[in-house]
DNA sequence: GTAGTGATCTTCT
DNA sequence: GAAGATCACTACG
């Protein structure tokens, strides 16, 4: 079962994000530690979910530790964990741990830095696709659990490859990691 | 090292 | 028809 209730995730997704860094992620026993996140809003232009519900954006106005997975570019697919209704934390990077030889394989690439450092990487190495959309986080499939580690420097910043509300600071990371999708 | 571009799907105008 | 919560590849300095 899942150690996390479901009031740890019925919250602000601003509240949410910051606290899933660090916390170790698994999809079918391949996984990592989170090492950078972003937190989405519905009062927040840049959110899928601002124009309200949509058939895609669905799973973001479900039930809260619930996976969001929508396609990005065409050709890309982005895992979110829904918070309150409409609010969701795009989880952007993890470092590797468990399942090596099998992301490795996905990604096509050996490189530890290079297979979950970015939104389409990481769900490419987890073999996230839209089957997973509206899934929860307990235990299955989806697995987000706990870590004992020390709290990791923390990094902050705005969120990246979006062109509105820039100005809010939603993008939480572990500082100078070699899995982040970009440096703060 | 940075800059530009193609791939390809869903939504909204 | 355009834009988008991206990535990989290429060209060039």
């Amino acid at each position: 079962m899942n150690p996390l209730t479901l009031a740890f995730f019925d919250r602000e997704a601003t509240d949410v994000a910051p606290q899933l860094l660090g916390m170790l992620l698994i999809v079918d026993g391949v996984g990592g530690l989170i090492v950078e996140i972003e937190a989405y809003t519905q009062n927040d232009p840049a959110s899928h979910s601002f124009a309200g519900l949509t058939k895609r954006n669905a799973a973001m106005f479900g039930a809260a530790g619930h996976a969001y997975v929508y396609r990005s570019y065409g050709l890309h697919w982005c895992l979110n964990v829904v918070c309150k209704p409409g609010q969701a934390v795009l989880v952007r990077a993890l470092h590797p741990t468990t399942g090596l030889p099998v992301m490795a394989t996905r990604r096509r690439t050996e490189r530890l830095s290079d297979l979950c450092s970015g939104p389409g990487k990481l769900s490419q190495a987890l073999g996230i696709t839209g089957e997973d959309d509206g899934r929860p986080f307990d235990g299955g499939r989806l697995a987000l659990i706990p870590s004992d580690l020390a709290a990791p420097p923390i990094a902050q910043g705005p969120r990246i490859g979006i062109s509105k509300a820039t100005d809010q600071l939603w993008r939480w990371g572990i500082a100078n990691h070699p899995s982040l999708s970009r440096r703060f």
